[in-house]
DNA sequence: CGGTATCCCGAGGGATACTG
DNA sequence: CAGTATCCCTCGGGATACCG
């Protein structure tokens, strides 16, 4: 009953009238997914929970400046809680939230479809950019 | 054995030596998925073909240059598939492709769960930004 | 009807340097 | 170690006008 046709049912209520399309609940969670690395700190602590410079190394590429406010974000959402140690240097670490173990569940399964249909995906656009060409 | 379980380890993988990120599977699905107009347009579709006025008038507030380029990025990766009919007025019929359903089925569970969560998130926030100002 | 073309602005996000 | 602060530049995407 919240299968496919009864969110479809829902999805169409968006579309009734005035509906406030910044009030809307997914983009909420397709904000944090959609932007460059929410999803992949997600994953990365829903392996185990880590400290800021685990993180860092964890997720390829990111910088330091990126990786704070993705963790700000995050845990302003309540996706993830930062726990402070006072040792001597700080040492902090980032845990998934129960919010966040409830959006990653569905992240894998669109990440599965990702590698799965990785392949796929490649070919389609290589034989879409070379219809294009020729015109 | 396709679960989170496998999914972690396959994530582990990105993260071992010189990984190319520009060509991380998750990443041609994240990007669609994360773009504005791209989910709600195959939510649409899954419900339904349509045509391009159609569209423009089931995604609210989508302009008709976004909505161009959104159905060609979707029909470029293969999850939509573009009919032309010759009729006059011409008209065009959008349909969602076999590789188009298969991210539809993980997308609508992610946004169940936005519909799930979304009072929660929404109380996180508050507080946190709450927490925030006395600071 | 189903698009293109052009202009333009603000946010996202990288690089680098500094700090408790 | 775990961040801030600053600079800067790309590019997503809105508004508007035109086209076959």
């Amino acid at each position: 009953m919240s299968g496919p046709t009864a969110l479809l049912a829902t999805f169409a209520e968006w579309q009734t009238a005035d509906f406030d399309i910044s009030n809307c609940p997914a983009r909420d969670v397709l904000d944090r997914v959609g932007d460059k690395w929410s999803s992949l700190v997600l994953l990365t602590l829903a392996a185990s929970s880590q400290r800021f410079s685990g993180l860092n190394r964890a997720v390829p590429d990111i910088s330091k400046r990126m990786l704070t406010q993705t963790l700000r974000n995050l845990e302003r959402d309540g996706f993830i809680t930062r726990h402070v140690f006072p040792t001597k240097p700080p040492s902090v670490e980032y845990r998934l939230a129960p919010l966040g173990h409830s959006v990653v569940e569905p992240l894998v399964l669109l990440v599965g479809c990702a590698q799965a249909n990785h392949a796929a995906i490649r070919e389609a656009r290589d034989r879409f950019d070379a219809d294009a060409q020729n015109s």
